[in-house]
DNA sequence: GTCTATATTCAGATAGAC
DNA sequence: GTCTATCTGAATATAGAC
């Protein structure tokens, strides 16, 4: 991972904003040096290669999703008193203000990376589309075991849930964003689906 | 758009397999060539460009779906009388089987090509996201106005339908493919958001 | 650690014989 | 229309002076 300040961190700031915007394939060496204000050849001081930048990208995001992740274990606490509801929204990952923009760069290149990278591939489907299917599915099947919602198909529902999450994401900071308000009704509306039994808790 | 047989075709089916397999970015026209069982130079002689072949799967994929595309006005006449799940059933294009492989690799094609192309961007949006959107919007407020459902968030039922659709469409044939009934059910279960007032017409 | 200069590789595309 | 041979250009990466 990238350190505090200096050249190597001006490296990977530059080439996630190229690859975010560019994409990987059309961003050469000479440009990322050129943003950063140094000749191409020096970039190699820093990273090996094109792409251990890239793939330095790739830990960035990893890395701050595993760290971010709320504890299923604590999730599955909360599906014995929360409000059903809260216990669903409280499986999506918050990032802190701070990293917000680089990380939604790193993911966004992570994504555009998925059809030709299988690294890419394997860290998007586990952190945007699987994680959300992991989540669900015990909760789920928690909270109609302790007879706190109506029965329901835990499956589709966490297919659905991981869907819109994944398609969101690669959306979001594309050329068609999503709106942020229409999206959050939009979970709101599926949540609606988990019909709760006994209403909110104490 | 390719003529039946003769080497051109060839050419598409080879591009488009490879294409969707290994990138287009990571395909050369001579591995082309070498599936077809001919010298890079030669295709020359069919497309102008490595480039040409890409478009020209952009657009069977963008034709085809435009022929199948479901008729909006039918589908308005639709939503006076038939069962308010079946007219949203109905929103979803269904490729004739005969063209199902092929559409299938076009379609993956050009979403491969979302991050590093607007062309295939606007394509996909247009498409697989968009579409629905438009569909479903006029749909629901229709058999809203005509009191034959609950009151509906259409625009959030839009797009979490459009998400749905995206999301299936671009993972289905990847690597970590979709399983076929547990998407349906999930598209069911969203449909279940629609609650019937009048019950299905005589 | 940065620079200049250059090596290497490879892909897209063209010329012209057959 | 297909071939052989070649051009052209671009991009990654390296060598070595400073």
């Amino acid at each position: 991972m990238q350190e505090l300040g200096g050249t190597k961190q001006a490296i990977f700031e530059a080439a996630v904003n190229l690859f975010a915007r560019d994409n990987y394939h059309h961003v050469s060496v000479r440009q990322i040096a050129k943003t950063v204000g140094i000749m191409a050849s020096s970039i190699y001081n820093h990273y090996a290669s094109k792409e251990a930048i890239l793939l330095d990208i790739y830990d960035y995001f990893d890395t701050n999703m595993a760290r971010l992740m709320p504890d299923l274990g604590t999730l599955m606490q909360m599906a014995e008193t929360a409000h059903p509801h809260d216990v669903l929204r409280a499986t999506t990952v918050v990032y802190p203000q701070a990293i917000v923009p680089t990380m939604a760069k790193a993911m966004l290149v992570t994504a555009s990376m998925t059809s030709s990278d299988p690294r890419a591939e394997d860290l998007i489907h586990r952190n945007l589309i699987e994680m959300p299917y992991l989540y669900d599915i015990p909760l789920l099947n928690k909270m109609m075991d302790l007879d706190r919602i109506e029965p329901l198909d835990a499956e589709s529902f966490a297919l659905m849930h991981s869907c819109y999450c994944h398609s969101a994401a690669v959306r979001f900071y594309g050329s068609h964003g999503i709106d942020t308000d229409t999206w959050i009704r939009g979970m709101e509306l599926l949540f609606g689906r988990v019909v709760v039994k006994q209403p909110a808790h104490a």
